[in-house]
DNA sequence: GCTTGACTCTGACGTTACGTAATAGCTCAC
DNA sequence: GTGAGCTATTACGTAACGTCAGAGTCAAGC
């Protein structure tokens, strides 16, 4: 299939195309003599997961990142698609319970607080990193996101980054060795009591955030950043720590 | 209230009521002596309405057109949100089907056609719009909008618009009038003439395009361009002039 | 009164994801 | 061969902020 074959498919324009070859997030089969693009049936299939990861507010530059990873797991993917849109879909009905709420309140039929008037329009966290921030507070997910936002004492947030990224390093160094190993336990130890620095988590909740990492790929894709399969190293390896320690 | 206030309750940022503030999109109330920006109630009743036609993918320039019009109605907007969300979450669904079935057919449990991996991915028209073209055909509805798309021979389209543009100017001249009057009647069979052009449409469904340019806000926005109140005035004109000519 | 952290302002550059347009080559049915 | 439709590359422009710098304001606490 060429470009406009595609384009009139999808309902993407082929100017969206191109743009996606350029950055390499969907390069076509091949190309005719003539320059032609040519798109595969796999071409396709990789463009939906694309769609869908747009459709939920990824940046391309991200979605290539995850898409492209030689452990990219497509059903994973499609599933957590669900469940995102899943959640994209109740935060759309509470919009709707809004907008039918402020027609009342327009008829002064009922009252309505300044807080409601506006219940339902942020759509800008994922469900994973909700329910971590729930769990864990902001911090821990910023610092397993490693994207510290620079709040206060920005020296002392970069020293905090710095040493992240440091322990990041040491894990990846390690990563493809037995988690159990006395390495490994001491690197994740120390990411332990890095999360511990920022408020009192238990043993439980460590191995769960860990099974976090690796379920959603926005933590799996930054943590991956310092070397492949980072992530689930890391959530075996905080397993057995969590499991270890708490014997 | 200020800044950071309205933007914490709200889910947006102070950045971006800054920006809202030089377009002149949601001017606050008034500000300090310190030049801090005071938001008011009718200030955040204003806001919600933008932000739901943000989320409904209403560009902001054409959202100030809408809201800043002394015509416009709150509740008859807030009506439009709700039909056009629920649309939105029709398509939503339709979405959630097609990674439903992505992940039968990755499982190799069901057939799935390539138009079908990505059904539901176009969301890029309000439902208005849509059932117009429906009824009407793209030139109809671009006509109406203003909008020609450069097709083919510009220079025919361009004199195509140049005599729509010149004929709503007619119109705007005589929307004080009577939309009855010879005057107006004269005019608005010469827009059912150019319709005419295009396609063969009954009268019924010129009345009811009228009634479709002041339903839809963008169809008005577009068509009040040449003059406050010209939607209003075309549906009726259009209204009498179907009625007159059916019997 | 002074200090300090939080809040506020303006100005301005940068980012993202294309849309639009120009120019020119390619394909294929008539 | 012709011409309409399709294709390519190049490149500028746009919308809607995000980010940052530098400086002023506010109010609680000392």
């Amino acid at each position: 299939m060429k470009v406009k074959e595609v384009a009139d498919l999808v309902g993407i324009s082929v100017r969206t195309l191109h743009h996606y070859d350029a950055i390499g997030l969907l390069v076509p089969d091949h190309t005719t003599e003539a320059g032609y693009r040519v798109y595969s049936p796999a071409n396709l299939e990789r463009l939906q997961q694309i769609l869908f990861f747009r459709e939920l507010g990824f940046p391309l530059k991200d979605i290539q990142a995850i898409v492209t990873r030689p452990t990219f797991d497509r059903l994973k993917a499609l599933e957590q698609h669900q469940q995102m849109l899943r959640a994209k879909r109740h935060h759309l009905d509470e919009l709707l319970q809004t907008v039918a709420r402020t027609i009342q309140h327009a008829k002064g039929e009922i009252e309505m607080s300044t807080a409601e008037q506006f219940k339902g329009f942020d759509f800008s966290h994922n469900p994973y990193e909700q329910e971590a921030r729930q769990r864990w507070g902001d911090e821990v997910v910023d610092a397993s996101n490693a994207k510290l936002k620079a709040v206060t004492e920005q020296g002392k947030m970069q020293a905090l980054q710095d040493e992240m990224n440091a322990l990041y390093r040491d894990l990846a160094a390690v990563r493809h060795s037995d988690p159990a190993s006395e390495a490994a336990q001491a690197a994740i130890g120390r990411w332990y009591l890095l999360l511990q620095r920022m408020g009192n988590y238990s043993l439980d909740a460590f191995k769960g955030l860990g099974q976090m990492y690796v379920d959603d790929v926005r933590f799996t894709q930054n943590i991956d950043q310092f070397g492949e399969g980072l992530a689930v190293f890391m959530r075996d390896a905080m397993a057995v720590y969590a499991d270890h320690h708490s014997s």
